[in-house]
DNA sequence: GCTCTTTGTGTCATTTTAACACTTTCAAAT
DNA sequence: ATTTGAAAGTGTTAAAATGACACAAAGAGC
């Protein structure tokens, strides 16, 4: 018995992938991760932006059209974080009634593609669409579960976020262009998850010469104002062309 | 338009999900990766083993069992590096014919998910069946294409297996329980692809205490022999619950 | 001008790193 | 028995990185 062989692939869905997006953004506090809404009988349930695969889109592609037909949030980088697998990973009775009313297949066996990106969040105000009922941010460490298996997936892309800042300087994207050596402290260690020494952090930051101060400071606050520097993309890419790759946090 | 709706899916392929594995083995000179061979007109053409997963499998179990049927290999840990979506990336001439021989959807669009693990050559010979004509080891280095997408599933696994190595200890899995500190250094500049100070590394490893040397030397070797070691996995689980991972090579 | 809050800064002891060359041990060949 | 070849094994030093630690300076609000 073989499934119907399809014509116009291009214009169909694929009933057997989907796309999923983990958003980090950063508030200055803490990591909130963009997380949309879908209305159930048994009140809100949250659940990371995803959708299925059209036949003839590239998955990096399909990430990004569906983020943006969802939250809004459009010319974004992506990245993968790996496919999740479990044949069970959608058959929880809360959301297997839900995907009765927004697919074709709601029985299909799906697996899902997860991808990350971190963004400044003044710059992305989510705005939801199609079947989004709302989009959020939410604080990460306030989430306790989320739809299908997209706990695991949050679970996974901390972890990833984790490793990855070791590694390359990422935790930029989630600061706007001028920020203080505070911000970028309390953002590493929001990350790592552990308090990291005040002095060390700034003198390390420094020494890799991969932020430059500007000739600015904070205005307005109640209290010493702040020197503001920017990321130092040239001085980065020379540290790499080393082959550097080791931040040493 | 939609495509029919399955019944039974437990029993059949999926025709749009594929999974391959990258095997690595390191004959203590340089590293190989297990490739299969099919034949075509062209005369010879490798790929990776990989084939279509079924409806009611987890990727993981797919990835084990695909990688069995085609080349014996059983019982190894399959590492996920990630999912592949080019919607072109088999349909290169030469592929789709091939593929019109071994499946019953051809034209289907596959994404697939790779994954990969490391093994002691010794322990494993590799046994073709099903499609695959012959499985064979070949050094990395020498490999200039291969079939579908594979050739940079490859290079993906290659520097994935490069930032693995920096942050955990899979090394000791390509070679046999007891080996040498020499076997070990070649290994690390063989992944790494860069040389390292024989004294420096051998300080480096010993310190962490990862090894512990055995009351056993190499014999019959036209040198002096060599001590032999084993990998302590003991300390380095004590290392890591101070989370430890950071190798620093 | 007092208070509150956050910024910004230096030293020192310890550890880690990178660079570097010669002797030892065995098997094989003579 | 001696020589040869090939890999094993070993230590020092200078430079750099790390971790621990405390107090003065600057602005806003009252």
């Amino acid at each position: 018995m073989r499934k119907e062989i399809k014509k116009n692939a291009a214009l169909e869905l694929n009933p057997n992938v989907s796309v999923d997006c983990v958003i980090f953004g950063f508030d200055f506090d803490k990591l909130n991760v963009l997380v949309i809404n879908r209305e159930s009988v048994d009140g809100v349930q949250w659940a990371l932006p995803g959708n299925l695969i059209y036949d003839d889109e590239h998955l990096d592609q399909a990430a990004n059209r569906v983020l943006a037909e969802l939250t809004g949030l459009q010319h974004i980088y992506l990245e993968q974080i790996g496919a999740f697998g479990d044949p069970n990973r959608i058959s929880k009775e809360s959301d297997r009634s839900w995907l009765q009313s927004i697919r074709a297949q709601p029985e299909a066996r799906v697996i899902t593609v997860a991808y990350f990106s971190l963004v400044k969040m003044e710059d992305y105000q989510p705005q939801a669409s199609s079947f989004a009922k709302s989009a959020e941010w939410i604080p990460v460490n306030e989430i306790r579960e989320l739809a299908f298996d997209h706990f695991d997936i949050l679970q996974t892309a901390k972890s990833r976020l984790k490793q990855m800042i070791k590694i390359r300087p990422i935790g930029f994207n989630l600061l706007p262009e001028k920020f203080t050596l505070s911000q970028l402290h309390k953002l590493y260690e929001s990350i790592l998850d552990k308090p990291l020494d005040k002095r060390n952090f700034r003198r390390k930051i420094q020494k890799l010469n991969i932020v430059m101060s500007l000739e600015e400071k904070q205005s307005g606050v109640p209290h010493k104002p702040s020197q503001l520097f920017m990321f130092d993309k040239e001085h980065y890419l020379l540290l790499t062309q080393n082959g550097f790759d080791n931040f040493g946090f």
